[in-house]
DNA sequence: CGCCTTTGACCGGCGC
DNA sequence: GCGCCGGTCAAAGGCG
């Protein structure tokens, strides 16, 4: 798999059915040997081709060598250094050699260059292949884009239309949602004409940070982004750009079964501490949020105690910074669902979710819990129930198959579970399982269509998924297109890197 | 050298 | 006030 080199930048050349291969015709006037030895670079590059397709572990730079002692010793044919000579004296001797040395010969050739024509065909269907899957890409990203644009529009006008109409109101129910996290959290102590106060003064900080994050898409910072670590990242603009210390009491927990120690979700993490929390054997590793200065996003890893195979990851904050694409589904989930355990209102979670015609084709239950009995407001997706049997993201090689399997997972139906419900100190919230569902599937509209198209088949679905996913997630299209065949060619691996694994595995047991 | 993990110390909230 | 607990800090060391 390593060695494979996919150059499908070039026509070719001795591939291409008008001009027929012949050895003796590579190089007019003789010295084929010589001159092919020396580099011509079309030449060699069409060698190298044909070892894309050779069960044989040529080595790019004896490729040449290799083909002429294939036609001597399988032609009785000297073709080293005096295959000048030999030509030439052959075209003088005439019939010196046999005839029926030359028709071995010429069917020989045939059958090669019949090879090389499906070879060719076979390239060519290849690179049709990746234009496609890059086209297919490009639009869907595209389209994501654009509707988060769309999103994060609505959500703009809503604010400017609440402060303009609604500065002296009471808090209603759809109320905007940035506004909502001080109004919860100051909901048992507040009288309401506190929260009154108090929202007015969060729906000002909301367009003010609107248009912060309008501007940090043009300043310098950006900049930081065109580092070759990340080739291209997306800023995420349903996610909210603040370091408000409220929003941050906010946490979304994932519960997945994985045996890798971390999920991959295309941030970058650095640990900063680990404790043994109480009540579970397995210690719980906190992580912040490395790819911007004072990103407030912090995470906690640890695995269940009731069942260590899965694994739970809680995130807590807001990135301030563009996301990279394949962080992007992770932090759009787990934003979603923040702003949707703290809005209680399918009108004010970012424009995210409206009401879709999908909805009826919910199939409840899923596994969401809301629990307010933590000491911060948390909620659970449980991903431990998947739809079809095995988990997407494990099993699978390449983290940017997992990244964006495993948020999406969350939201296959398929009656993968019951949405645990617990509001008991909760009286501000109101979520119902339609509710959620409906703003699930309509993230499923955002998301890119590929990853629901596999779930109903089996292997090869699951393969496709996570060849697509890779290819949507990496940004480096050369790469994606190598992980995506080596997903599909059945490869193992973990979800992170060995390095990581390696520590994660002494430290989570 | 930069970035990361490790790990003991420290801090603040909460219950008794 | 004290102890417990969750969360964070920061120095030390490892790694590529």
């Amino acid at each position: 798999m390593g060695n494979f080199t996919l150059d499908t930048s070039e026509p070719l050349v001795l591939f291409n059915k008008t001009s027929r291969w012949n050895p003796f015709s590579m190089v007019p006037g003789g010295a084929a040997a010589d001159v092919v030895a020396e580099g011509q670079d079309n030449r060699r590059n069409v060698l190298s081709e044909m070892d894309l397709f050779s069960t044989r572990n040529h080595s790019h730079n004896r490729v040449v060598v290799k083909k002429e002692n294939f036609l001597g010793n399988d032609l009785d044919l000297n073709t080293g250094l005096n295959l000048v000579t030999m030509v030439s004296n052959r075209s003088k001797m005439g019939d010196d050699i046999s005839t029926t040395g030359e028709d071995q010969t010429i069917d020989k050739l045939k059958d090669i260059q019949n090879e090389l024509e499906r070879m060719n065909i076979e390239n060519q269907r290849l690179r049709e292949m990746c234009l496609q899957v890059s086209n297919n890409y490009n639009a869907l990203q595209t389209h994501f884009v654009t509707l988060m644009h769309q999103q994060e529009q609505e959500m703009r006008n809503e604010n400017i239309q609440n402060l303009d109409q609604n500065a002296n109101d009471h808090l209603s129910h759809d109320q905007v949602s940035v506004a909502v996290p001080r109004q919860f959290m100051e909901l048992r102590q507040s009288t309401h004409d506190h929260l009154i106060s108090r929202d007015s003064s969060s729906e000002e900080k909301t367009i003010d940070r609107d248009t912060k994050t309008i501007a940090r898409e043009d300043t310098p910072d950006s900049d930081v982004w065109t580092s070759n670590k990340v080739p291209k990242l997306v800023v995420p603009e349903n996610i909210e750009h603040t370091n408000d210390p409220t929003m941050r009491k906010v946490r979304v927990s994932v519960r997945a079964r994985s045996e890798a120690p971390m999920i991959s979700d295309g941030c970058q993490w650095r640990k900063y501490g680990q404790k043994m929390a109480k009540g579970n054997p397995c210690p719980r590793a906190y992580y912040r949020c490395t790819m911007a200065v004072g990103c407030p996003v912090r995470k906690q890893v640890q695995r269940w105690a009731d069942d260590q195979t899965i694994l739970v990851t809680t995130y807590e904050g807001t990135h301030n910074h563009p996301l990279p694409p394949a962080a992007v589904a992770m932090a759009s989930t787990t934003s979603a669902a923040a702003t949707m355990l703290l809005s209680g209102s399918t009108s004010s979670v970012d424009g995210f979710m409206n009401s879709n015609l999908l909805a009826q084709a919910i199939r409840p239950p899923n596994i969401a819990t809301i629990s307010a009995s933590a000491p911060f407001p948390t909620i659970t997706l449980d991903l431990t129930h998947p739809p079809n049997s095995t988990p997407i993201f494990e099993g699978y090689n390449n983290p940017a198959a997992s990244q964006f399997a495993m948020p999406l997972q969350a939201f296959h139906q398929g009656g993968s579970g019951a949405m645990v419900y617990n509001q008991s100190r909760f009286s501000g919230l109101h979520l119902s399982n339609n509710e959620l569902s409906n703003q699930v599937l309509q993230y499923q509209q955002t998301a890119p269509p590929q990853h629901h198209q596999s779930q109903p088949h089996a292997s090869f679905g699951h393969s496709l998924s996570a060849a697509t996913a890779a290819i949507t997630a990496d940004p480096n299209f050369t790469a994606a297109l190598a992980a995506a065949i080596t997903s599909i060619m059945g490869g193992n691996g973990s979800t992170i890197s060995p390095k990581n694994e390696e520590n994660n595995n002494r430290e989570m047991g």
